[in-house]
DNA sequence: TAATTCTTTATTATTTTTCTAAACATTCTT
DNA sequence: AAGAATGTTTAGAAAAATAATAAAGAATTA
């Protein structure tokens, strides 16, 4: 159940995009360096996050990379969303990208005894994902800690698993 | 962010298994022709589970696997944790199986932006996973819905999501 | 026009997942 | 004790997904 490479980088290379925001563009050298991401692979990444409307861009000198939405617009689910897919952990169990699940012997949907659980950790997911914005990678100070205003409904229900 | 196909055959067999619990064994090919599992996979799966002391087996006439364990007391959290591992969307927020990330920049983790976030995605994962147990196949009536006793604090927030 | 930087496409490498095969061991029945 | 039915183990092949690289091209600025 791992976010894969490409999100982790994504999200990387969009705190320094946020952190910039508003300021002049960043080259997507400085950000593969500042991040340690492989020049090659984030390029891939960042014209992808373009494409859906993130970030825009400026060849030649002076030119790179900017975030051109406001960072409380663009929530981290909608990243991982363009980068990774659906949150969904199986498909029959996602909002937009629906499919009935390959070989499923429950003809009925309401009879598959999966299904129901499944839809409910997509929840559980989505709403985390979709209630943190790049807003918190703006505001994050030297401590590292939420604002405040944040930390609402917050489920830090403590758990024995891993 | 999908589960396995590892780990849904895996959940798939035990719905069956479930279903005969204090009956007879069933035979690993008789799971593989009732939820259509590739019978060579389904036998790797249903050995790491009985590794893990979820199933029983013998083999010989009237030999097969069987659940030795009460459904009430396997957790879907369990039985994903056996075969897909951590449930953790990145290393460095695995309870047990904790890891920094690679390449990460923040050398002091409270520093990082993103941890928080994956933290709880992680627990609102586990926090559904270990809530529902095997009982939840064993209930299910042809209706597909779960008993009532189950439904408490089922957080099934309306989302625009995929 | 030349330097800089993004853009696009194709391709390769690596890893993980999924699946198969075959020889072996155990249990039960007769 | 023999033989049939079934699980056990190991190795590894095949397929798919992920991660990364390369190279030629287009846009912008100075």
């Amino acid at each position: 159940m791992k976010f894969s490479r490409k999100s982790e980088y994504g999200l990387r290379a969009l705190i320094e995009l946020t952190k910039a925001y508003n300021q002049p563009a960043l080259r997507r050298s400085d950000i593969a360096e500042a991040q340690q991401i492989p020049v090659g692979f984030l390029e891939t990444i960042l014209l992808e996050l373009k494409r859906a409307g993130i970030l825009g861009s400026r060849p030649g000198v002076q030119g790179g990379y900017r975030l051109i939405k406001r960072p409380e617009d663009v929530s981290l689910g909608q990243v991982i969303r363009i980068l990774d897919g659906p949150l969904a952990p199986i498909a029959c169990v996602s909002k937009t990208a629906y499919q009935t699940c390959q070989d499923c012997p429950y003809s009925k949907e309401r009879a598959c005894p999966i299904q129901g659980v499944m839809f409910e950790v997509r929840n559980a997911i989505a709403n985390v994902l979709d209630r943190y914005t790049l807003r918190a990678f703006y505001d994050r100070g030297r401590n590292g800690r939420l604002p405040r205003s944040l930390k609402r409904r917050r489920d830090n229900v403590p758990s024995t698993a891993q």
